[in-house]
DNA sequence: CCGTATCCCTTCTGATACTG
DNA sequence: CAGTATCAGAAGGGATACGG
């Protein structure tokens, strides 16, 4: 620790360099998450991740992807076949992303209790 | 490192279920990772954070508070003197989300590069 | 099976002006 | 100093229908 001030050199951040913000632009949307998360299980294929995430429509599933494959954190198979078929799944940046998302995960889990909490009181007052 | 095949527990979210999104609707705003960090390091009043943060507006700043407040992650304090004055810090809960968003920060660091490598692929082909 | 194309609505964000 | 009020634009997301 520094002496007199203890003060971390961390600059405040400027908006558009700031990484955080920009893994929050990826995984901060409705379905990311989502999709990383079952992605980290096994490949997966179109129509198999629409029926497995409730709600999500085909639409913003097909989105999702786009970005997500354009990110580099998934890749997506097509083969000629008839009737087609596509797989997906985590590359191997994509899979490191799992840890830090786990940690979040975990912070959710130990603290939603609070949250809910802290907004009650809130909301009544 | 211990892990053999670090294997992520979490189960198929169901949307309205899903513990990270909750975190993500927090934290995924705009600004609420920037205010929260510069709390991190000291209690702000609030024109100091709309100094220190460059492009937030006055509206923003407000409602990007209250919410934090709402949740139980930053506390004001207001102190009836002329001119006002009010403080905001993270309270204990808002400490505890330092780590895991720092967890995500170094991931943004270390694999910035090969996102935006990975998108210049993607957007070029 | 794996997508696109449209249309529409809601939410988020910003600019600006004003107040206790 | 620390906010509110109002307005308007941008972005995110959903429903539905159609195409290779």
């Amino acid at each position: 620790m520094s002496a007199t001030h203890l003060h971390v050199p961390v600059p405040v951040p400027a908006d558009n360099d700031c990484p955080v913000r920009e893994v929050l632009d990826i995984v901060g949307n409705k379905w990311s998450v989502m999709i990383v998360v079952l992605l980290g299980r096994r490949s997966y294929r179109f129509n198999e991740l629409h029926r497995s995430i409730e709600g999500i429509s085909q639409r913003m599933l097909t989105r999702t992807l786009r970005l997500l494959v354009r990110d580099g954190l998934v890749a997506r198979t097509a083969y000629a076949t008839v009737p087609p078929r596509v797989d997906y799944e985590l590359t191997d940046l994509g899979r490191t992303l799992l840890e830090p998302l786990t940690a979040l995960s975990g912070w959710a889990d130990t603290h939603r209790g609070d949250i809910r909490a802290a907004r009650q009181r809130h909301d009544s007052a």
